[in-house]
DNA sequence: TTGAAAGCGCTAACAT
DNA sequence: ATGTTAGCGCTTTCAA
């Protein structure tokens, strides 16, 4: 169907401004060795004609895509939309992500790619080919995935691992999951807990062994033994439920749980009510993510919050710096998150 | 920084299988007039060698630019990212519109306007002139924004408008408003209720005219008045709250009430407590939208559900069908809600 | 400081 | 049925 040309194109900017291409594509450019008078003239012309830049034509003669990709992990990602659950960490990378790419005038490009494919390089070397993004947001469990930062990196993209510490390339950033960690764990402490029970994500996730590091090293700090107060899960609601169950069930019962994620927060807090035990006397809870849910809950979760929208916006500015002037921080990027209590938490009976 | 060209071009994958550019670009694009065995030696290469074309170029040479744009209004859009009350609209969006156009080989890119704005048309065509996107899907309020379609329209772009039966051009979708208030009024009358309490929503969406149509469709079918039964709201939790109280602090008060949105139900629910109604016995409580939040609700919520997924898709099939041979429907396409009952619904007291 | 020429990867139009 | 030519809009050489 009807084969559209751009309207306004840089030779029109030209004609009305009486000056070269090149000219036009220094100013649009901001580049040096155009006179101040010239640079005015172009500027005029470009807003007189409304002449916007083809960003297909920037990427075909060389220069930048003003693209970032933004991916996440397809099956996980897909669930999490079909099961309705308010699960918001996709509108936060949006937030984040997108608002900040704007104000570069980039664009973010949303994709989702299965982690557990063997057609993982293909896939993503597609996208690459097919868009030519000038970087990539990579997210868990992405982040720590070998064949994908090897892609990356030997496409010599710039590209941001949030929830990675790993090393092979790309710029680090974490949202503080130990410290976050052991402050939730020290609040609980703090109220007088002694026997603070901890639900452990998904271990495809590197982020949910520092967490469990980070409640270890606060009980060790408060000279409190850990034995029998850790079970694992893999973030859903099922493998909550039998966490909590096996924590619940023993004698010398826990009378506080961080569980990893809302999710088993939401079992924990299940199995609480089914073993007639009250939330938060006889049992307080912490959970990971602060997703709208868990405000909902009865009583509503405490939580600690990920600061995504956040992260992801720093993580565009650092791809962003890096494929200009190819500088990446020397260290990985931690952005605290924070700790909003709730109704959850009390000082344990008696 | 490092400027990167194409690893594999439709010249590598012409000089591999010993054919010209055309062919390769023939078979690629799926046109007539190549042989199988040439097919077959073309796509054999491309697998060899990984090829995949490159968008822009595509874009350039006048072809498509598989990409279709999906406009949200600005404010709304951040406002709820920022409020975190689960509102899944953009998630629903994206599963429906993204899987869709990944389906036939096409992406879509999210986009934030405002619709309050004198610049809204340079800032679309802006968006148009960088991306030249093939087709663009618009969203309430910009469905019936006249100078949102006029541009597209102009444009000669291929558009949706979701939630709008307007004229000028497009193709009108919409979630069978009328039909799903006029169920849920219905349902509602044949558990005994007879005076049915509507809050209206935004006027700025044509929507939440026809949600009022088809309560009021459904009361007078069955001889039921509608006086002082209907109040008014943006959709938001605050007004809400003054529409339920209008409603509810009358003498003759209403036994069920059909909120426009989730908001506005959960505010109902809000100012039935602050009375002292019991919900359901005292008050039964429809709401649309279905977002998640209303799963969490004590009682959970019933909710017309809107197909919002469903319907994206459904748009960006007839988009893709549109800027290849010109075809639109002839009538607007109107995609079924549905209605879940939960909770929130009993007979009237007495 | 400015401009002219060449080419990015692909497709449409025109041969053959 | 296949190949050749020109050109999309822009930036990068290179020249003046």
């Amino acid at each position: 169907m009807a084969r559209r040309r751009q309207t306004v194109t840089i030779k029109h900017v030209a004609a009305d401004a009486g000056v070269s291409l090149q000219t036009v594509s220094r100013v649009i450019n901001n580049e040096p060795n155009v006179r101040p008078e010239m640079q005015e003239r172009v500027r005029e012309a470009i807003a007189r004609l409304g002449y916007v830049p083809s960003i297909a034509a920037q990427r075909m003669s060389g220069s930048r895509s003003y693209l970032i990709l933004a991916l996440n992990d397809r099956d996980r990602t897909i669930a999490d939309w079909r099961a309705r659950q308010g699960s918001d960490w996709v509108d936060q990378m949006l937030l984040g992500g997108m608002l900040q790419c704007a104000e570069h005038g980039y664009r973010m490009i949303f994709e989702l790619v299965d982690t557990h494919n063997d057609h993982v390089e293909r896939e993503l070397l597609a996208a690459i080919a097919a868009l030519q993004p000038d970087g990539v947001v990579l997210t868990p469990p992405h982040s720590d995935n070998p064949l994908i930062v090897g892609v990356l990196a030997r496409q010599n993209i710039p590209f941001a691992r949030i929830g990675s510490l790993g090393r092979g390339g790309g710029i680090p950033l974490i949202m503080d999951d130990e410290g976050s960690a052991r402050k939730a764990t020290q609040a609980l402490i703090e109220l007088g807990h002694r026997r603070i029970g901890f639900i452990a994500g998904n271990a495809e996730y590197s982020l949910s062994q520092w967490r469990v590091d980070g409640w270890r090293a606060a009980m060790a700090d408060a000279g409190l033994p850990t034995d029998g107060l850790l079970a694992a899960s893999d973030f859903s609601f099922a493998t909550g439920t039998s966490a909590a169950r096996t924590l619940l069930g023993q004698a010398e019962r826990p009378t506080a749980i961080i569980a990893s994620n809302d999710q088993t927060a939401l079992a924990s807090l299940d199995v609480a009510h089914a073993l007639g035990l009250a939330v938060p006397d006889d049992l307080s809870l912490i959970s990971f993510d602060n997703t709208p849910v868990v405000r909902f809950a009865r009583p509503a979760l405490s939580a600690v919050d990920q600061p995504v929208a956040e992260t992801v916006a720093r993580a565009v500015d650092l791809i962003i710096a890096a494929q200009r002037d190819g500088t990446v921080p020397a260290a990985p990027v931690v952005v605290p998150a924070g700790l909003v209590l709730r109704e959850s938490v009390a000082p344990p009976r008696g």
